[in-house]
DNA sequence: CGTCAACATAGAGATATGTCGAAACAAGAG
DNA sequence: CTCTTGTTTCGACATATCTCTATGTTGACG
């Protein structure tokens, strides 16, 4: 956790209004509407809790993966592909295997997007 | 603003761990599925920032919404029930007009559940 | 009562999404 | 090189979603 952590968030929360702060323009909220469609399904959000469990900086094999579900590996990794897309998660292959981590600043920007100023006052 | 609010969110904080805590059962991602679903539409999204844009307590007449979109007004129709059967906005009707407003709750725990521990860290 | 205005619901059509099995691709082992 | 295992891509199908037009409902006003 650094200062400049801090900033890049402080960042976001500047550039980023909140729902409530303004009525949105059409192209940041398709762009909004893309990230929340990913996480608009059950399998997904699983999946992105599975790999976020892992904590911070942790990875998660695909192999590790798919047994959580009743689901093809095709599918999950369809899902997978999708998160990803959306800039939740990214991947790497290491040898036989693929490893997936979620990317915090992602989470944290819709975080700060759907808090209400009641609740930012909350928590301050 | 008042005490009781914040032990609200206290309470939701608790009862509901997030994304990054533990693996989500199938139940629990069924449900915010449902939520981050309704969200995940461009047109969706600007008619929630529209309304929440009124602040807490704000409540914004159909008639203001229909014209600020190139859509029928069944189909704004359509995705205020949407919204409102996800949860995140309810409406009454007085008279001729229905007029809708967000329920902040639900969207500060949604923010809840997306905050990773070095936010929530960078918060405090 | 009749009419008008504001919203909601119903039904239909085009497109998008979730799922699978089959096949392709990548990398290590023999 | 060939075989095996882990993973992604492809093609197809059923279902869901978004949008429209047409119709229904609710309440205000003569």
């Amino acid at each position: 956790m650094s200062k400049q952590e801090l900033e890049v968030i402080g960042q976001d929360a500047a550039c980023c209004p909140g729902v409530s702060a303004a009525p949105l323009d059409d192209e940041r909220a398709a762009e909004l509407a893309k990230v929340f469609k990913a996480l608009g399904d059950p399998v997904r959000l699983r999946l992105l809790s599975l790999i976020a469990s892992r904590g911070e900086g942790g990875e998660v094999c695909v192999c590790e993966l798919t047994p959580a579900f009743d689901l093809s590996q095709p599918t999950i990794s369809h899902h997978l592909k999708l998160l990803r897309q959306a800039g939740l998660i990214d991947c790497e292959r290491r040898g036989t295997w693929v490893y997936y981590w979620v990317l915090p600043s992602a989470l944290d920007r819709l975080a700060l997007f759907l808090r209400t100023p009641t609740a930012a006052e909350a928590v301050a």
